[in-house]
DNA sequence: ACAAAAGTGTTGCTTCTACACCCATGC
DNA sequence: GCATGGGTGTAGAAGCAACACTTTTGT
């Protein structure tokens, strides 16, 4: 039951900055609180240690279910963190992935499992263990950066959505507000969205029409030189 | 000598990518000979394992030095290989960095190192050991994108270039051609590079007036919002 | 009828693209 | 004097930013 080498290891592990976006379109992390020193009680990201038969994404995934409960998410190596000094223990090296879920279906998902877990607005996160704060404010930077060069904000929201509702979310994540016609001209020229025969139920004002993104479309624009941008 | 451990640990390594740009405007990356198994003989990228107390960035720089006498250079972290068969001995996992030569300057210096260490086009490289070819591809790709919107391209050119090399670099790299008075217009319009007083010499025909990249220019205009774009 | 958000066009301005000729230098 | 690359301006097209009112629906 024991692991012999000729050469000290650092251990390796993987961490998930999970974004979500809520319905008053707060962008959001999901925490788990640590059940084992060192950082007892502190909120953390979902993680944990890359197994020895298992690739990197693999083990993120697997961190992921076992942790949150979530399963099937948009996922994308972040950034490799390995100071010698980010855990007090030991020499851990950590791969950390950034995730993005659509909170109106996952919520209750995540919130069944056992341990503890929970969604944080950004703009109002606890002190994190280790060097999680740098991991975060890092997948933070990368999704806005990405977000307007790459359809993957879509991931955040319902696969029917409105025109409100992806502009909300570009100006969330922007952190800027946008003129509303020129966005709708913008994103409606793309020709990546499918406009659907169905419109928001239960609001009290005029209904919104919904569509849907279509991948398919973005590939094939993709490889004909296209260029997604916001 | 040996170092025990209660679960299996991946072995952890760097690699690095290293770009340079030749006389001919030619994209070129180093790599060294193997003289072990597996892969004796083949070329491969510079790299090897990472120390237990030291950084991934150290170790990258490390390497870099003792493979290929490449001090100083530009390096950013790329990606982070993890499949669990890419090394047909053990499981490991690879930080890959990139990194940005001014062959100009450097060639000399690569050349004096004792190991076999050569720059190979991109276009016409050898096979290569392990997922190498995937790293570099990857690396290609980051930096066929970076260029465009980070003024990282003058890492490859000498500290005082004339516009025609760098819009040679920039042809180079993103394979297309550019209008030659729009590119200078551009670039020129940015404000980031000084004009000097000198031109260059040993040229068959009208010498062309050198302009040096200001960094600092760069970081100023970044933090009132610049964006860098070619 | 009122509140709330949906939906829709035009104009001026800026930026981008396409394009051709004279200039300076070394041989 | 010729070959080689250096250096420069303009016009038309496209894209971007700014801006306000009517429509629909639920209460």
């Amino acid at each position: 039951m024991a692991y012999t080498y000729e050469f000290p290891r650092p251990a390796l592990t993987v961490d998930c900055v999970v974004f979500g976006l809520d319905e008053e379109n707060l962008l959001k992390i999901l925490l788990i609180q640590r059940n084992l020193a060192p950082f007892e009680n502190q909120w953390a990201l979902p993680g944990g240690f890359v197994r020895i038969e298992e690739s990197l994404e693999t083990a993120a995934r697997r961190e992921l279910v076992e942790e949150t409960g979530l399963e099937n998410v948009f996922l994308e190596q972040l950034y490799t963190f390995g100071s010698c000094d980010r855990d007090p223990r030991d020499r851990v090296v950590t791969v950390a992935y950034y995730g993005l879920v659509n909170l109106w279906e996952y919520r209750l998902k995540a919130a069944t499992d056992a341990r503890d877990t929970r969604w944080f607005a950004v703009a109002d996160l606890p002190p994190l263990a280790f060097d999680h704060e740098a991991i975060v404010q890092l997948a933070l930077t990368r999704l806005k950066g990405k977000v307007r060069y790459e359809p993957i904000g879509f991931e955040l929201l319902p696969e029917k959505f409105t025109l409100t509702q992806l502009q909300r979310l570009y100006e969330t994540i922007l952190e800027q507000e946008l003129d509303k016609r020129n966005f709708r001209k913008k994103i409606l020229k793309m020709n990546l969205l499918i406009q659907l025969d169905e419109y928001q139920t239960g609001v009290s004002h005029r209904a919104a029409r919904l569509y849907r993104f279509d991948p398919e479309k973005y590939r094939n624009l993709k490889k004909k030189g296209f260029n997604f941008e916001i």
